[in-house]
Order: structure tokens, then C-alpha cells, then sequence
DNA sequence: TATTGTTATACTCTATAACTATA
DNA sequence: TATAGTTATAGAGTATAACAATA
């Protein structure tokens, strides 16, 4: 007679981890991110890089401290982007009308043509990471999604 | 007459991001971790303890490389992982019934009891979560995330 | 030959302390 | 004294290559 051995997992039962909020909100997270990741790299963005470009876009004169407040990045962290964006000639410098110590953002004429064409290619990569999701349904998941976090 | 100045933001736009499922994912999947981290303080966990942890309580045997699989984990890195749980008496490697190479997971009877502890934190973790969210949309909240990255 | 578990290592991301210039 | 931007640096997290033991 055979000594009792430890039993073998066939598949792995998920099922507990899949009943969390949490869980199940890294997952999707990851999910779009990676997606968002191939259809940036033409563009040469990551998705902080499109946040950062998009916000600037769309509020032409924010402060770096605007940034890091919008986006949850540390200051220190911030540098380095704005940077290189900065070297790629998408985004240039212009002192703060009003504040000396501040600086605000721009894009160039390069940075607008480059989100216009990027934030076309979030759009679609959006639908087709929520694919199997009707439009009312997208709507719903944002809405909820938002009731978490706000 | 002085010269032109570039236009100072007050309040920052997000509008443009906040239309966006991998954003709203991402800030949401944020918020439930931190709050997590500050819960699971108590059991010494991390999010990714808590969920190899929890697939050993619900996978007894379960193998290293379906930890690796189920919760895309690079091998080399749940090495460190597990030696630490192993040295906090919380969980064992026994041989595998099958597989010479393979090491089966198992919980202690510590582990038993600090993860029955645990998964009652997380339950009551997740309601304060989604305070603002009714059971219903807490359900639906789940089953919209699962059709992104399922 | 392929797979499990492992070591060593490199790379990225994130966080903290401290400095300067300006408010 | 407080804040914006910056530098340097440390720590955490993640990824790749290569190895021994076993299939």
C-alpha cells in the first residue's frame, strides 16, 4: 500500500480572487495597458506619456505641479518626461504669466499634429479593448469606475 | 501695453481622460490597492501575497508555475515570494504526487488562520471600497471588468 | 528536447531628501 | 515661511539569461 502523497491541482480555481473588486479591476487595467502600449509605440508613448501630452493638450499652460497633482506623480518623476518630450520638440516651456517660479506647458506645432493623430489611435484601441461590450455598457463600466475612485 | 503672456490653468481639464476605460481602470484598480495595502497591513501582505496566498488556501498542492500563470508572475520573482512566506511558517513545500520537478503548495495551520482572518478583511475591505456602489452595480461592476480581460 | 525551480542580474518605476529661485 | 522646479539617490517592482534536476 502506497503512502498517502498530496493531492495534484488540475486548473486552478480563481474563482475567490475573481469576486474582488480589486482583483478583477488590475486585471482589466493591465489588459487595456498592454494593448495601449502596442498601438502607442509608433507614436513613442507610454501610457503616463500620453496623460501627460493629453492633459497638456487640452489645457495648454498647465504647470508641471498641475501634472503631478492631476496624475498622482512625484515631482522628481516628472522631470525626466518632460524632458524628453520637450527634446522631441512635442512640447516647449514658456514662463507663467503670472508666477516667476513656475513654468507652463505647450505643445508645438510637431506635439499637435502627433496627439491628434494618438489620441485617434486611443479611440480606437478603447473599442477594441472593450469589444465585447456594448456602447451602453462601456458607458456604465466608466460611470462605475468612477463612483470607486472619486 | 504689455506684451502677450501665455494663459495660466485654474482648474485642470480631465475630461478627455476621465472618457477613457483604461484610465478609469487604472485609477480605480489604484485606489482599491492602496486601501488594501493599508487592511492587509496588519497580515504583513501585499496585493500579491494576498493572492498567492489565497490560490494556495482554495489550490492545496498548487505548483509555483501556476502561481506564475494564473497571476502572470515571472518565475525568478515569486522565488523570494514564497521563501518568505515559507520562513514566516505560513505556508510548506511538499513533493509532488506526479511530477519530480514540481513542489506542491500547502498552507500551515498559521496560514489557515491568518488567511480565514484575511479573506474576512478583504470582504469587508471591498464593501468600504465600493461604499458608493449598490450591490447590484458592485455585481455588474465585476461581470463588465471580467468581458475586458477575460 | 522540454519543463520546474532557481540564481544572478539588469532594467524600470516609484519615493525621499535636499537644493535654488521665487512668492 | 512656503511653493515650483530640479538633482541625486535609494528602494521596490519587473524582466531576461542561464543553470541543475527531472520529465
Amino acid at each position: 500500500m502506497p503512502d498517502k502523497l498530496p493531492p495534484a491541482v488540475e486548473t486552478v480555481d480563481t474563482s475567490y480572487l475573481e469576486g474582488l473588486v480589486g482583483y478583477n479591476a488590475s486585471r482589466a487595467a493591465i489588459t487595456v495597458i498592454e494593448l495601449f502600449l502596442q498601438r502607442m509605440a509608433v507614436y513613442g508613448m507610454r501610457q503616463v506619456d500620453f496623460s501627460v501630452m493629453s492633459l497638456v493638450t487640452h489645457n495648454p499652460g498647465i504647470t508641471s505641479r498641475q501634472l503631478c497633482a492631476a496624475l498622482s506623480i512625484q515631482p522628481p518623476n516628472l522631470v525626466a518626461m518632460i524632458n524628453a518630450l520637450e527634446q522631441r520638440e512635442l512640447i516647449v516651456r514658456k514662463p507663467h504669466p503670472r508666477d516667476g517660479r513656475a513654468v507652463g506647458l505647450h505643445l508645438t506645432p510637431t506635439g499637435q499634429k502627433l496627439m491628434h493623430d494618438a489620441e485617434r489611435t486611443a479611440q480606437e484601441l478603447e473599442l477594441d479593448a472593450t469589444r465585447r461590450l456594448t456602447a451602453a455598457e462601456r458607458k456604465t463600466l466608466i460611470r462605475l469606475l468612477q463612483k470607486v475612485y472619486l
